[in-house]
DNA sequence: GGCGGTACTAACTTCCATGCCAGTACCTTA
DNA sequence: TAAGGTACTGGCATGGAAGTTAGTACCGCC
């Protein structure tokens, strides 16, 4: 089997705390994995990577987000730097939201996968595995 | 900024489902990427991307999981067909784990974006972006 | 003989993410 | 005047994820 982590990302291979345990529980690398793969934090990371959208756009994009849970996740994906707000002091508000560069980079790892689920959803759903 | 997401997976650009809304809300795509983004999901799956392993070293590496966790999160990706058992009739019992070819496959999106996770997490808690 | 390791399953409990609802402040349209 | 849209915040409820504990069956080690 010739398929290891070194076809995928030379410059990304996985670094030394992966040598003999996954990574040390508590440790930041966790604490980032949850946000950035929460329910809603795929989802609207997702939603911004195809560009600066306001919170109402977010909230019908992403389906069934409830107001609190879209609120609560773009705060911490802002807190991360992952997400950028812009308020604009006009009446009614309007507010946009986009991603950092910071931001850009993740997406763009994190197209793929969501890719990767969409178009394997069904085998793995039906339980059709081809192996 | 020339960070897309056309530079990442030409193939896999994200499909019609998101022009206009990220996901159906219940649709198979988003059970699917609850499994694989799930808090020992990731850990297992990563762990598993080096190698067959055995349950208790599974354990070992996936610092802080539950013997019950391990076993539910096994199960789940088994049934997705990502994972492979191999349990050997011999005592005490011995039992390798190791991925599929589908699950290789979605080991080699999930390997950069966990060493991406792992480079950014100091930056990001410290709240120190660069933006 | 008793402890520990291997690979689990099952029952009970706890806790946090999430959901649901209500409220805010201002404007527009009917 | 009343309803509805915009962008939120806060409280309470709950369900499912996760933790805890115990039990199983067999063996090797000391």
């Amino acid at each position: 089997m010739e398929v290891s982590t070194a076809d995928v990302a030379p410059a990304m291979r996985l670094p030394v705390g992966l040598a003999g345990g996954v990574f040390p529980a508590g440790c930041p690398s966790r604490t980032v994995l949850d946000h950035i793969t929460s329910k809603w934090g795929v989802l609207i990371l997702l939603a911004l990577s195809e560009g600066e959208q306001r919170w109402s756009e977010l909230r019908r994009r992403a389906e069934g987000v409830s107001e609190k849970m879209l609120a609560q996740t773009l705060k911490t994906l802002e807190r991360d730097g992952l997400v950028s707000r812009k308020a604009q002091p006009v009446i009614p508000p309007r507010v946009d939201y986009s991603l950092t560069e910071r931001g850009y980079e993740l997406s763009a790892l994190l197209v793929p996968l969501v890719a990767w689920a969409f178009e394997n959803a069904d085998d793995i759903i039906n339980g059709q595995r081809t192996d």
